[in-house]
DNA sequence: ACCCAGGGTCATA
DNA sequence: TATGACCATGGG
């Protein structure tokens, strides 16, 4: 069924290509930038910084608050995401190589990564699997909002829930794991954009 | 002039 | 545990 879904938005939309990023650590400030905002925002943000070749967790860690704020304003919310992004950065430094090196178990750094203020479970996630390249699930906004319209969920089932129902149904694939997401992404700025339209989702029927 | 976007934290009851 | 306030820009 899952499977259906999936093969169905893959001929629709094609390879996402994601994440879009330089490298882990630009992936790791995008999931962080990207909360509650439009990736629009958030590449203005980080084109700031790559201007200023802060893409460096030793030099978003020592760099003035203020000056962080002020790079990263496209991006909404930017005195609370520059000390998100200092939190990040700091948990990086001293665990980035272990997580790249994939010498802990997922639940493990999952854990780890969900104590940083700042990061909750879809940024961990996110983190995780493009960053890390461990394959879990990532839930997000449209993820949610497709599965309630179309009645597999109920309407306030929890983030772990609606992960272990892609998890215990797919297989344990990175590649599957991440265009997934990109493209339950690819499919809520679109089709599913509005309840009427999401009525009339080209997808729909793949679901039973 | 609204509304929303690839969330998360904290205070209150 | 469950709501609500708050954070803030840019595009439609």
């Amino acid at each position: 069924m899952l499977q259906k879904f999936y093969d169905a938005l893959l001929v629709h939309f094609g390879h996402q290509n994601w994440w879009p990023g330089d490298s882990p650590f630009e992936i790791a400030i995008g999931a962080v930038l990207t909360q509650n905002t439009n990736w629009n925002n958030v590449e203005k943000a980080i084109n700031n910084l790559k201007k200023n070749k802060l893409i460096d967790a030793q030099k978003i860690i020592s760099i003035d608050s203020e000056k962080l704020a002020e790079l990263i304003r496209p991006s909404g919310y930017f005195n609370l995401k520059a000390d998100r992004l200092k939190y990040m950065a700091d948990w990086w430094h001293k665990n980035a190589e272990i997580a790249l090196a994939q010498q802990w178990e997922l639940n493990h750094i999952r854990e780890d990564l969900l104590k940083v203020k700042g990061i909750g479970e879809e940024t961990a996630d996110s983190i995780l699997l493009y960053a890390f390249d461990y394959p879990t699930f990532v839930v997000d906004a449209y993820t949610r909002r497709f599965l309630v319209r179309h009645n597999v969920v109920h309407e306030k089932a929890s983030y772990t829930e609606i992960k272990y129902f892609f998890e215990n149904h797919l297989p344990h694939d990175l590649a599957v794991h991440r265009e997934f997401h990109a493209l339950i992404v690819a499919l809520g700025k679109t089709f599913c954009k509005t309840s009427s339209q999401c009525e009339n989702c080209c997808l729909k029927w793949h679901l039973n």
